[in-house]
DNA sequence: TATGGTACGAACAAATTTGTAAGTAATGGC
DNA sequence: GCCATTACTTACAAATTTGTTCGTACCATA
């Protein structure tokens, strides 16, 4: 998000996307990591490192720019507690709770979609 | 999809992220244009030229080749009529009615955080 | 004094996605 | 013959996303 050429057709277009709710929903959401690290705060307070440790192959850079990301688009709460060493939980807020029985759809729509593209091919 | 390095850490993650159904679905309709061309298929067969035609900002570079690979994720179908000048039509899959009202949930929970986002900052 | 754990940050590099600008085949009408 | 139309294709360039590697502050504990 940082340093970003501000117009370029690139840019332009995106924010032509990002008109419309649907395209902008999926634009909060998508990339590489989010909706894994959602998934993993579903029903469960996490740590950094907890979320680490369940996402082994997400780097800790990435990490690091998802959850802000998520945190500034008020998908995630982040809570900080003044120890040594540091101890930071993130939580989901109720918004991305929301989120939750349409990732359920989404999923079995997955499902679906994988098995019978691998039956057509 | 085509010339890509396979054994990239990159890669690697693709392909873990695809064991998730979830993720796996997210990715057969992510991207900037694919969601915006279902939605303009949604209820009407289109030929190419109407789809650039609703679609003022998209390139044919990237509508042909959005529209390719919903295809081969059976997405869309696509007729080519034997005419000259070529007329080709392009309507949803079954499959892809499927998304429809998971779209619609998608575009309100869009709508809510959008503003909500807004109201924060 | 040296060490270790946690949650990051910064500089850089690799890989992919998206956009630009041109060109193609086929054929009916002029 | 020449041009216009449609649905693409190709070579190239720009922009973004993702990954690699190193480094930091803090202090309790050894």
């Amino acid at each position: 998000m940082a340093g970003r050429k501000k117009n370029s057709t690139y840019t332009r277009n995106e924010q032509y996307i990002i008109d419309c709710d649907l395209t902008y929903a999926v634009s909060r959401i998508g990339g590489r990591w989010k909706i894994l690290i959602l998934d993993k705060l579903d029903g469960k307070k996490q740590r950094f490192s907890g979320l680490k440790h369940e996402l082994p192959q997400i780097t800790e850079r990435m990490l690091t720019l998802q959850l802000k990301a998520l945190e500034q688009d008020g998908l995630v709460k982040r809570t900080v507690y003044a120890e040594v060493p540091p101890r930071v939980e993130y939580e989901l807020t109720e918004m991305a709770m929301e989120l939750v029985p349409i990732f359920k759809q989404l999923s079995r729509w997955g499902g679906k979609q994988r098995s019978l593209v691998n039956f057509i091919r």
